[in-house]
DNA sequence: ATCGCTATGCAACAGATTGTTCTATAGTGA
DNA sequence: TCACTATAGAACAATCTGTTGCATAGCGAT
């Protein structure tokens, strides 16, 4: 048997780095050390320290168990503004309920000497725009979309904004301001030539 | 004579808050402490608590030394594009070459838990979306806009766009990527009615 | 059920950091 | 020159960090 398959092993990970993801969207990353996590789970710090000799390791799971998140397989069947409606939908569903919404201003700050929550925060936006390049490139496939749209703008003008108004600006992502921001994107994406 | 303008004050005060900005953009707000800052300084532990009793008090003003920016009266002589141009650029400038593009990061996540963070930004954001305003009421009663335009939507596209490339997905703000972007702003603005 | 194996809890420790208070020194304005 | 006060520096208890050694309890296998 694996050393990791030990349900001691799993238990006390699991319990640490739920408490660890808490502290980090409520206190941020330098909150997040064995003494707190401790402290928040009753774990006694040398195991903590076993677990996760180097600090910096412990953070980075939190960083990674916070941006996992449900798949996001693109529904490509068209037409491109139900396929862009449901994929923005998705997208808005995982900042609104997920941990992600709630730590990701952390790992963004973090981002500024921490490799790894650069890199976590890198794999989560390619996922995502790679997700919607997928909506487009079914849609014109399909002939919805004229020579020319620049649809990596686009990608990042749909994207921009959620995470702009909910991680930046303390906006709310509801449903009314979903549909316009689809529509917008839409209109733009089927835009006469200049 | 009031006892702030005791030159040594003043010069404690500025050296105190520049390192104490600069420990905010490289290690994040919890790394600031009076102990950092005089460490980075050579300013004695003591004399910090002095001129900051409280430690929240002395992160919030290296908050607002970093948000503090050159300003950002609007061009409203039209026409649109070159007065979207303009501010779209200033803005740019603005995240590219003072120290809020590095700081703001690290504003953000503290706002999670952090009134003060969370009153720079909306301060921040409601300034610059003021002066958009400004330059689409401009070309409003220029008669260059079709009634019916999302104004305020357009605004948050504007900005969220440059907002999301520096902060979040860490993208550069050139000049080939700021034409085009204030070019599909224009765009939207000038729409013919669905 | 028993027996190795090992993860955990607990206590102890040095070193660093924090918040506080004191005194001596040095810069300030009159 | 003189009174005032900001600063530096030292000392202190309290807390936090990183590490180690040992006893306990849970695990899988026989």
């Amino acid at each position: 048997m694996k050393l990791s398959e030990d349900p001691r092993i799993i238990a006390t990970r699991n319990l640490a780095l739920d408490a660890a993801q808490n502290i980090l969207q409520e206190e941020g990353v330098l909150a997040v050390t064995h003494g707190a996590v401790s402290k928040a789970t009753g774990i006694s710090r040398s195991t903590l320290y076993r677990h996760w000799p180097r600090l910096e390791a412990m953070r980075n799971d939190a960083f990674l168990r916070a941006a996992t998140s449900p798949n996001f397989a693109p529904m490509t069947n068209g037409p491109l503004r139900t396929d862009l409606g449901w994929m923005m939908g998705k997208l808005t569903t995982a900042l609104n309920e997920t941990p992600w919404g709630h730590v990701a201003p952390q790992v963004i700050a973090a981002a500024a000497t921490d490799k790894q929550a650069r890199a976590v925060i890198e794999g989560f936006m390619k996922d995502r725009i790679a997700s919607l390049e997928d909506v487009f490139v079914a849609a014109r496939a399909r002939g919805e979309l004229r020579e020319g749209t620049p649809v990596r703008q686009l990608i990042e003008m749909a994207i921009a904004v959620p995470y702009f108004r909910k991680l930046i600006a303390g906006l709310p992502l509801d449903q009314e301001w979903l549909d316009s921001h689809v529509d917008l994107i839409y209109r733009l994406a089927t835009l006469p030539p200049k």
